[in-house]
DNA sequence: CTCCATAAGTGAATCGGTTAAGCAAAGCTA
DNA sequence: TAGCTTTGCTTAACCGATTCACTTATGGAG
């Protein structure tokens, strides 16, 4: 009785009972003005009486619409994609979509299964995160068979839509703040060499310190997962230089988190014997202590403008390719302060 | 070209292509061992020269199955679901199914809406949260269109199965804790009346504290939103108490969080002045200066419990309910101390 | 050489909707 | 009152797979 699966009401069935054909009845719930309003009535209570459940997949093999879209990224738990998540799968409710979440934890293979599952889902558009390894002719293939958004900035090579951070700019802000603040030796921590972004940040991290005359020193350059840990032994590999750093610009936020817990066990303290810059203003960012500078991303907006981009390719197929960039802005808080030699003299 | 969509090639095409029947090119891909090889070789090849893609939705037209499993939850962005999110995420990709997200914002209108649409795409099976107004019998007349696993624990009225933490001996752990310190005046913090969870644990405060002869004082018990401001703004209410608490228990970390800020800007020190004992142990609970002691519950592993009681369901749609609870247990780390009074004579 | 079992495929119904085309009755025009 | 339009509904094809029932060729047994 309670978990008896209640055999399903079809169209057919409640055409029945209201007196009609199917065809009818079709009409009726989709509101087409060719349909009087009594015979609607009756259709709409045969759906009552019947408890009929519309089968959106049936009318999709039809329609060739199915109302949904795919989002593969790395992982969920990490915070600037749960709110990338979540601003992509409200806005796509507004509009009906559905969102088939699925996700890589960063592994060529299982990505590569993924988007196949997502094409034979058939999706109408696929908002995609790539691994770092991830070929641009298999993208420009993919293109060919589904309506895609790239959750990466700059993909210059792929005449795909896109949104991203600015990162170029972003990066451009930490590093002055901190020159301005005097410091000179600044650390740049987190992230792999492969990855995309990281490179970009890296580039705009040596152009801005060239643009005020500092040198750049590969030692400060430590790459590191994007985690704790990662951030933790970094700053550790830092102060055992013979010339430490005195600020660490970070790949992420979570990387600075871990910075700052690695200043803390050598005795130190951010944003007062240290300063320390994240990316991407996570909510954690304010609540830290000391709460932390950092390049606000606005995930939630990232992942709303996907769903807005699908939503316009979907719509324009030949539209032009619309590539966007995300403003970013540093949030200035108690992680940074001016290096400890200019304070103490 | 670059975003033209390739027109969808069809079962019947690669029939063709390999000059046999629609049935036999089905067989073919299902690995029928009626097909012989020869045979079979030529259905592959002729899908390789043609990019077919398997249209799962056709098929599960037929087959009446989606490989479709929907998880309605109140959102993502907080790491708790972000976790659970993710551990139902990788056990149902484990085993070929996809999941289809919604949050519903607290909000039960929309929780309806989303209800209906997930009907409507004929998922499998529905993995579900509901907001606290939800009335059984609406849960109960779910239960009869849809595989139902409830993400909430006890739930007696209803033969659902559910998944929830084990809220009952979290709260007794942490508060035999904080008895075992000294504390007597010991507040609850966070969450409203009407969450059942909060119920539940609140019941098992006031039994533990019966337990060891400490007296029921309503005024210590402050209903809050489950956000930081609300731990903030419940100790500044407690602190103006003409007996004010030592310690506060929290219904989630995030209160608790909130609760260590308020403590911090009226000059006490978690810890030290004053204990704090949260629940989930997100992670950052460990980073947090100073960590919180915390009942972990494990996120991710219910997600994981809940993709295994769906498919359990599925295939045993008469098997008898299951109730899971998810052991949790207290970490005990440096957000709990003695009361000030013990230890200052 | 006949009979039957088995192997390998095929034809057609089916899932549950949508929609183009058609048709009968009523309304309107001249 | 004949002819045309409009209204309201129906018939049947269609979407892209699966699968049951059936056919035909092949091989082996007797």
């Amino acid at each position: 009785m309670t978990n008896a699966r209640r055999k399903k009401v079809t169209l057919q069935q409640v055409a029945e009972a209201a007196g009609v054909s199917k065809a009818t009845a079709s009409l009726a719930l989709s509101n087409n003005p060719r349909i009087s309003e009594p015979t609607r009535q009756r259709v709409l209570e045969a759906v009552e009486a019947l408890g009929y459940v519309y089968n959106q997949r049936a009318a999709s093999l039809r329609t060739q619409r199915s109302y949904t879209i795919g989002l593969i990224i790395k992982d969920v738990s990490n915070p600037f994609n749960a709110e990338l998540t979540s601003g992509a799968e409200s806005q796509l409710a507004d509009h009906d979509y559905s969102l088939v979440l699925a996700t890589t934890d960063d592994d060529l293979d299982k990505q590569s299964r993924l988007v196949q599952t997502m094409l034979e889902r058939d999706v109408d558009g696929l908002i995609f995160s790539p691994v770092a390894q991830t070929t641009t002719a298999s993208m420009q293939d993919l293109m060919q068979y589904c309506p895609l958004v790239l959750l990466i900035p700059y993909y210059q090579k792929l005449a795909a839509d896109c949104v991203g951070m600015d990162d170029e700019n972003g990066t451009a802000r930490a590093l002055e703040h901190l020159i301005q603040l005097g410091h000179r030796r600044i650390a740049f921590v987190g992230g792999f060499a492969a990855q995309a972004t990281r490179s970009r940040r890296l580039a705009s991290y040596r152009d801005t310190l060239q643009r005020h005359n500092i040198g750049f020193d590969p030692a400060l350059c430590i790459a590191s997962p994007v985690t704790l840990r990662g951030g933790y032994e970094a700053v550790h590999q830092l102060l055992r230089l013979p010339r430490p750093p005195t600020a660490a610009y970070c790949y992420s936020d979570v990387n600075a988190f871990g910075v700052m817990l690695g200043l803390r066990a050598a005795g130190l303290e951010a944003g007062k014997d240290f300063a320390v810059i994240g990316f991407d203003d996570v909510p954690e960012a304010s609540l830290w202590h000391p709460s932390l500078t950092t390049v606000s991303a606005d995930p939630r907006g990232l992942g709303e403008k996907a769903a807005q981009l699908i939503h316009r390719r979907i719509s324009m197929p030949d539209a032009p390719v619309r590539r966007i960039i995300m403003p970013s802005h540093l949030v200035i808080r108690d992680s940074t302060a001016p290096p400890l030699r200019e304070r103490s003299n």
